[in-house]
DNA sequence: CGGTTGTTTGACGCAGTTCAAGCGGAGTGG
DNA sequence: CCACTCCGCTTGAACTGCGTCAAACAACCG
């Protein structure tokens, strides 16, 4: 199946899998379900009895605080498992979202801990995979500590850049990324009004643009260095930047 | 070893381990090692062959930025496992540091592999602890996000409580964290003088005060409220907040 | 007793918020 | 085909939480 090939891109960045290894993981991808923009993949307070695999669109995992406001706590990209950790920890401590139109595959817990005994190379890749959240999860503290809003939207735009290429999502330096700027808000702990400011600000200064929820980087470079960014965290391996 | 006791309370604390299984991971924190308050546990960048467990003190995971500004990502306790991830994640992407003096046990990654490989639950449990780490890091992220800094300070009081009540570090309100005002603002990503102010207003609300690094709560319920802490997100089981 | 490290206080400035309003495009119904 | 509405984007002005700078103070230690 087509949707499966950036899950596998993910899964093998760092370890090449055996063609077994591979076709099981494909084969536990079977089940699939759609949701519209805004819909909640999984809330928070359930207790999955299944993993989500995102195959197309972009999610994201969020908290609801008091008085309805949001921060949205990583964005899901397609070849993500984003809650492969409800296997080990009940119930859900923050909500799934989809911000686009997803697909995704549920995949029964059942069915992992079975593939994961029976392949334990998986088991260990799954494992990697919720470490690399972790590396991203702290990554974006420091952004929301130690960063401006300036240079906090910059690095986001990095890191999708890097994180789409590595599953072929993006050629070059232009990609999806149909969010609003509310969206953007809730994720860099801004106000809308802000970021909505800070987007012309790196227009004018000709780092990247984002119109029609497409995002084009037109000095990669120089949006890398007012970013401070360095892709080591991501644990994605070489030839990920663009030249 | 009386110092293991907070880490196998902390291993033990959402499922029983069989007495071999408590013995295996006791016998691999053999080799110990301690370090002085700043020292570097485990420098950024490095490729270690070993994973750190705490036994004492207080260390913390932190990135540094140009000009030397620090942001704190997570602080660690005895019983924490701190660079587990190093088994499947290198080179180091973020620094441990000592924020007091600290022992340590350092296991070798391949003890690692062999007790996960004779004590599958034991490998579960890691798992497990690494994706708790997780969920501390949002909750981090969205104390960052979305909350002023009185209320991430309260927040951090309070998560600190229940963690160290977890393994018996802390009876009734009260626990040593012996802390800079320095170390905090890196933490809560504030600077020194507006830590140094809201802890004034928390003390004088009657909430928290913190001298001579030990931090008394006189106010649970009240503290707990300001925060709008709910600790689900540690994933600790009940009986783990004071009456 | 002086040096060093950590805490406290005050005055001032700025990054980012809030409020409020206007604008433009897409969908919908008459 | 136009009118109406909704939603997202944009702009301006006023406000504020928190940072910066600078200095005094307190505790510890050799």
């Amino acid at each position: 199946m087509a949707t499966s090939t950036a899950a596998l891109r993910k899964l093998e960045r760092n370890e090449a899998l055996t063609d077994d290894e591979r076709a099981a993981y494909v084969a536990i991808l079977g089940r699939t379900r759609t949701f519209g923009a805004r819909e909640d993949i999984m809330p928070e307070g359930a207790r999955p009895t299944f993993s989500t695999v995102m195959l197309t669109g972009v999610a994201c995992r969020y908290r609801t605080m008091l008085e309805g406001r949001r921060q949205i706590v990583s964005l899901q990209f397609a070849g993500d498992m984003c809650d492969l950790h409800s296997l080990l920890l009940q119930p859900m401590d923050h909500a799934i979202g989809a911000l686009t139109a997803c697909t995704v595959a549920q995949i029964p817990h059942e069915t992992v801990r079975e593939v994961v005994r029976r392949h334990p190379r998986l088991g260990e890749a799954f494992w990697r995979d919720t470490l690399i959240d972790g590396a991203v999860f702290r990554e974006w503290i420091v952004s929301l500590g130690r960063r401006t809003a300036y240079v906090r939207v910059a690095h986001l735009f990095c890191e999708a850049l890097v994180r789409l290429r590595a599953v072929g999502l993006a050629e070059g330096c232009e990609f999806d990324l149909p969010l609003t700027q509310a969206d953007l808000a809730d994720a860099f702990g801004l106000s809308i009004v802000h970021v909505n400011r800070v987007l012309q600000r790196l227009r004018s200064d000709g780092l990247v643009s984002m119109r029609g929820g497409r995002v084009a980087i037109h000095d990669w470079r120089g949006l890398k260095a007012a970013a401070e960014f360095s892709p080591a965290y991501l644990h994605l391996g070489a030839d990920v930047e663009p030249a």
